[in-house]
RNA sequence: GGGAGCAUAGCUCAGCUGGGAGAGCAUCUGCCUUACAAGCAGAGGGUCACAGGUUCGAGCCCUGUUGUUCCCACCA
């Protein structure tokens, strides 16, 4: 038999297990009749940057449970994202352009998406590699798309047909527009922030020169597009005012004043200036009073042209240029500082301008309808549930969503424009011929928000609209595993989609994670500089370690904090693990041949085999629930506590022995050894393959095993609660002995005091190993001076040693144990004597504290006795 | 303004449908016991934020309070 390494390097063996995985095709996914589809959705690695740590969070759940799906006899597929960071990406194409003093325009359209390509394609590579350091089990191979022809066709598919419902319409609304980069944004890319700003107090001059009104604006430099002045219809002040016209101050345009409910008597003057091109509540005033919506800014927003005095300037130039002329004409009042909630673009922090401009929505209240009752009858179930409000509210509050985006980077809008005859067509067809005048025609220069494609990721990924045996098979999905920021983004529009083109829920399950944050609990950021490259600590502590850590610890919905030291926890488990399995082969001989269980079993094998048997039940029931913290931690209890610090001691005296005791305990060894790394691998599938193909001679994969489940008759209860008693005895022993300071070779007889005589002698063999027992006698009323005595419910074990015992730290000791009991008793008693308690409780539970009762009475008679003995 | 989460050992966090509070790290005490010092055997350490309520019984359920984080909306 081969051996293990004498010390655990992942760096060693993870890239070729890895590529043992490839070669033999481990994640191939096969539509298989004979079994069960299982399919995952997970969300997209961002192709131009680098993995960072909530993408490998996302990576190792959704991996742990292919895994898991794979191994209990599922075919399973996972359909890995799509580049979500169009205008990131563009950006930083542009940005790589300039460098080399190009510009978008100079390389057109046909040249810019090649270069995006090639450019995209360095990253690509080294996405692959990052998530194959992290053991992530998806076929790249069968499931690499980004944008390709495929998912194109499923785009301009969903596009017309939306259009030809009437669900998206080209309008003229008011957007989120960034200026740095140049494209409009929906409302969820728009984050609020306070910023400090000011409230300027101007006077506009009634035009028949009856005095004036009195405003307060944040925004002075919007002033030149002001088409109004509103004031609230049941303000008693204004009434007068109504319908007539005040004089534009700097512009001098006059501009009437109108009546709209939007306006709150209570805020400030009770008067507003109407801008409707740039502020939404102001745009929707306008339309009610068909105001002129006139806008002062360009693109980038500086003042247009129509303004010579600031033209050019950009807004915050403007705005002190103009509230100094106000100043001057004696407009302006007074100014006072006031913190207001100023929207920034999600990518770039620039503050957006909202701004007027034509652009494609999709109309939303009906799609959503669907969406939400998906959610609401249980077809989706969010994990934790309560994920389904933040889904809800959402929904239920929706707006239109504004889906065109001027990048050149992304699905280009399949609109043409017939400049001829004006004409408007809707086509997924390329080159499209106005079907009035026969002209050709000009498309839509604009491209689609990210997510309007990501939307379609469950389904287009799969063939979608083609009827493919792969749609068929795997179709609807199963699980979404994401975090709890891109609910709205992400997950509330793939349902709407699959509601609205498949007419069924897109997937089951939506496995909410938090997330992973730094040290000091804040969110890992470039501009923070704190995040952490997840190939970094790989490459010190391996991808085993990491993947332990970030599925351990914590729970669905809730973030984490990132520490070296959970990491290396997580290292040091699995150095446990290394060590032991290096210790059970170097104890195999080399003839050896694994045949499984051995007909006749010990009781520590029971003990330990029963465990075991709890333990892959309770593995598979935590990961059907999605509690894969809880399942980590289980098996991280069990092989460390379990299997290393308990069972393999226990067979160290049968190693020694030798003969049949010994070829079975080796058996039993190698048994449990198997089903550990069985149940483990989903979670650090490195390590668990090394060791398992260098203990089966590199004849099996573990990545084909079949994951352990329960088995009735593996079930050893019984046996396995008595051997526990053993167990108790001897840290009942060892505590005593350590409490006094006797050092371990200091050897001594027990004498056992006990009604569990069969099977305290039958254990003899381990309080010889374990706790330097020469012998061991068993009797009745023992009496001793000077003896330590350990108590366990069911035991009195005398060791004598009187040289060595300090008689009043045996007996402080022993008060302390009298202690315990009498509280233990007291606690029980009055339970017990609670006549709603033994009314109203469980039958069984009323039963167990009797029992723990009676135990607690008999360990106190014992430690009386003790106490009794050293007087 | 609307909604949600969190508050448990010195630190980071578990604790499933209510039945005597757990882990890792840190601290302290012994150990190189031939797999592992990245280890072994032990110990100490908690009014489960606060105040009420429901219950035989509450870390868990209900109400309120405080602190904290986040999401959504946004008043010029």
């Amino acid at each position: 038999m081969k051996e293990l390494a004498k010390n655990y390097d992942p760096q060693a063996f993870e890239d070729r297990i890895y590529q043992q995985w490839m070669a033999k095709r481990c994640f191939h996914a096969e539509a298989d009749p004979k079994k069960i589809p299982y399919t995952i959705v997970i969300p997209p690695p961002n192709v131009t940057g680098q993995l960072h740590m909530g993408h490998a969070l996302d990576e190792t759940l959704q991996d742990i449970l292919i895994r898991w799906k794979r191994m209990s006899g599922y075919s399973t597929l996972w359909l890995p994202g799509t580049d979500h960071a169009a205008i990131a990406t563009e950006a930083k194409i542009v940005e790589a352009l300039r460098k080399e003093g190009l510009t978008k325009d100079d390389l057109g359209r046909d040249g810019f998406m090649k270069r995006a390509w090639a450019w995209k394609e360095q990253y690509a590579g080294r996405i692959d590699q990052q998530l194959m350091k992290l053991g992530s089990s998806c076929d790249w191979e069968r499931e690499r798309f980004t944008m390709d022809e495929g998912c194109s066709a499923a785009v301009k598919e969903v596009f017309v047909k939306y259009y030809e419902k009437g669900l998206i319409y080209r309008g003229e609304r008011i957007i989120n527009w960034c200026p740095h980069c140049l494209t409009s944004i929906s409302n969820a890319e728009v984050t609020y922030e306070e910023q400090e700003g000011h409230f300027w107090h101007l006077r506009y001059p009634f035009a028949d020169g009856s005095g004036h009104l009195l405003l307060a604006t944040t925004r002075p430099e919007t002033l030149l597009g002001d088409t109004a002045v509103a004031v609230n219809p049941k303000d008693p002040r204004y009434k007068d005012a109504v319908g007539k016209t005040v004089i534009l101050p700097l512009v001098g345009r006059e501009i009437p004043v109108v009546a709209d409910s939007y306006v709150d008597m209570d805020f400030g003057t009770g008067v507003v200036k109407i801008t409707p091109a740039h502020d939404p509540n102001d745009f929707m005033v306008g339309q009610r009073h068909n105001l002129p919506v006139l806008n002062v800014m360009t693109d980038d927003a500086k003042i247009t042209e129509d303004y010579p005095k600031y033209a050019g300037m950009d807004r915050y130039e403007a705005r002190k240029a103009i509230v100094a002329d106000l100043e001057a004409g004696g407009f302006l009042l007074k100014t006072e500082p006031h913190v207001h909630n100023v929207g920034t673009c999600y990518r770039c922090g620039t503050t957006v301008e909202p701004r007027v401009s034509l652009q494609w929505f999709v109309r939303m209240d009906e799609l959503a309808k669907p969406a939400i009752e998906a959610v609401r009858s249980g077809d989706i179930k969010f994990v934790p549930e309560r994920f389904d409000k933040l889904y809800f509210n959402w929904m239920e509050d929706i707006r239109d969503w504004c889906i065109s985006r001027q990048l050149w980077w992304g699905h280009r809008i399949p609109a043409f424009y017939c400049d001829d005859c004006g004409e408007l067509t809707v086509t997924a067809e390329d080159s499209a011929v106005c079907p009035k005048c026969g002209k050709p025609m000009r498309q839509d220069p604009d491209t689609l928000d990210t997510w309007f494609s990501s939307a379609l990721w469950p389904f287009s990924t799969l063939g979608w609209p083609e009827k493919t045996d792969d749609l068929q098979y795997f179709y609807p999905t199963d699980t979404l595993v994401t975090g709890y920021d891109i609910i709205t983004f992400w997950v509330s529009r793939m349902i709407v989609a699959a509601m609205e083109h498949t007419e069924q829920a897109p997937f089951k399950t939506v496995l909410i994670h938090g997330l992973v944050r730094d040290a000091q609990g804040r969110k890992m950021s470039k501009s923070l500089g704190n995040g952490i490259d997840p190939l970094e600590i790989i490459d010190s502590y391996g991808a085993d370690a990491l993947r332990f850590m970030l599925a351990t610890g914590n729970s669905p919905g809730n973030d984490m904090r990132f520490t070296d030291d959970k990491v290396k926890a997580a290292r040091n488990f699995a150095n446990k693990l290394w060590n032991a399995s290096r210790f059970v082969m170097m104890n195999l001989p080399d003839d050896f041949v694994f045949t499984g269980l051995p007909a006749e079993l010990r009781m520590e094998d029971k003990w330990i085999v029963s465990r075991f048997n709890q333990l892959a039940k309770d593995v598979n029931d935590n990961l059907d629930r999605f509690e894969l913290g809880v399942a980590s931690t289980k098996l991280y209890d069990f092989i460390w506590d379990v299997y290393c610090d308990w069972y393999i001691e226990l067979t160290k005296p049968r190693m020694r022995a030798g003969g049949q005791t010994r070829a079975d305990a080796e058996q039993v060894l190698v048994w449990v050894l198997r089903g550990m790394l069985k149940l483990l691998h989903p979670f650090m599938p490195f390590i668990t393959e090394e060791i398992w193909q260098v203990l089966t001679d590199g004849e099996s994969m573990i990545i084909l095993e079949d994951f352990p489940v329960w088995k009735d008759e593996l079930d050893f209860t019984q046996t396995a609660n008595d051997f526990d008693k053993v167990i108790a005895a001897i840290k009942a022993v060892r505590m005593s002995r350590m409490e006094l300071n006797v050092p371990n070779s200091v050897r001594a007889k027990l004498y056992f005091e006990t009604l569990e005589v069969d099977l305290f002698s039958a254990a003899s063999i381990f309080f010889e190993n374990m706790v330097g027992a020469t012998e061991l006698e068993f009797g009745q009323n023992y009496q001793f001076k000077n003896a330590l005595t350990a108590v366990t419910d069911c035991a009195r074990i005398f060791i004598p040693m009187e040289q060595l015992v300090d008689r009043e730290k045996e007996l402080a000791r022993l008060a302390k144990e009298e202690e315990k009991a009498r509280q233990e008793i007291a606690f029980t008693e009055k339970k017990l004597s609670n006549e709603g308690f033994c009314a109203k409780a469980p039958a069984q539970l009323i039963q167990n504290e009797r029992e723990k009762l009676a135990k607690a009475k008999e360990k106190l008679a014992k430690v009386l006795e003790s106490i009794a003995a050293w007087q």
